[in-house]
DNA sequence: AAAATACTTGACTAAACAGTCAACAACCAC
DNA sequence: GTGGTTGTTGACTGTTTAGTCAAGTATTTT
């Protein structure tokens, strides 16, 4: 080992927040490399290609909101909360990014997904596979909502696939708008969905 | 006037498709051009830059749609109907793309409000002016739905925004997974978050 | 037929793009 | 300290990019 670096995580926030930001197509390797502080050799010493940062960008997401994850959708959470709660996630994610940015940012999955998912399958595998781990948080939940009579139980799969659907929207929406208020009517929203009265919405 | 000239319309519906299937970034003029059999100085003859011609083909888009949704979302059609109708258009035109291009093509207003709407603000507006008026399309039919009873009235324009946070993120979803089962889920689904019973759902 | 207009052509620019490379510098183990 | 490894550098290549332009061709108006 030697000169231990901090070139490759500066490349991967760089990249992530970039692409965010704008877009995949729109965010260069030497835009990259600008806001990284890093000399494009450097990029390629640690990747391999530009899709290839935004995989590793994609596996640091998914670190990254994890645990909260995990945290929010514990079964332990009364289940309708979790929703609650996911949507007071994304609120506080989706403010703190406009903070930084100036605009509105969404969903960094699906703007990724549907922008290059027709042409980098190995994105789009990866990105694929984030949604499906969502939508377990989801199905989990919606389970445990029924199980304590709280929602109709009927379909759960579907039901959760609309959440998704719905959330992804909402986001995109809010992104295009550049306005946080599909964002803001989320949980609401998500409950009207599972068939729960609004209770529970602060 | 001098030489009647298909090439406008050529390079409109080049974009169009282009665009469509794969993304505003990684569609080049001269892709468009050698898609619409037309030389890059007749493209610059009739449009003055990229953008100007991706607002065409969102204008030549709403043209196409404008007929047909009316007679989809008319008064004179029974109004949970109506989003029934509205359903099966989606899907037939995404199979139709599908077929043409083999890839789900999901919502192009969708795709490129997300992925330019930060950088270029005439391309942004026009999209949000179409948004609008697909949720007008929704608020109508809810209302309606309303008045005949057949679902409860209350907050008419957040069940229409629910509606539409939902389609697109379905359409969205459907892209990346290049699948369209949440496109065949659509019906039901609205009919769902409407409040009313799967009845109408072929 | 002449002139005005509308369209076409292909060669051109200048910038931006992803990716390469050989030489060099810092660090750790020994 | 010395040798091997890891990371850094900046100049480089070849391609693609949006956009320009002057000269030409077809078509309608007069």
């Amino acid at each position: 080992m030697a000169r231990p670096s901090q070139a490759k995580e500066n490349l991967i926030k760089a990249a992530y927040d970039l692409i965010w930001e704008t877009s995949y197509g729109a965010t260069s390797v030497d835009d990259i490399c600008a806001r990284a502080g890093v000399r494009k050799g450097s990029f390629y010493h640690f990747f391999e290609s530009k899709a290839h940062l935004t995989i590793a960008t994609l596996e640091a997401g998914r670190a990254k909101h994890f645990p909260e994850l995990n945290e929010i959708f514990s079964p332990l959470v009364p289940p309708l909360e979790r929703f609650v709660r996911f949507a007071g996630y994304v609120l506080f994610y989706q403010q703190e990014r406009l903070a930084l940015t100036g605009h509105v940012c969404g969903c960094a999955l699906s703007s990724l997904g549907s922008e290059v998912g027709s042409m980098d399958e190995l994105i789009r595998t990866h990105i694929i596979d984030i949604f499906s781990s969502h939508l377990r948080y989801y199905e989990s939940a919606i389970r445990d909502a029924a199980r304590e009579g709280l929602i109709d139980g009927t379909d759960a799969p579907l039901k959760a696939k609309m959440i998704q659907h719905y959330v992804q929207g909402a986001l995109t929406h809010a992104r295009v708008l550049n306005d946080l208020t599909p964002v803001h009517e989320m949980a609401r929203s998500m409950l009207h969905i599972l068939g729960a009265k609004p209770d529970l919405v602060p």
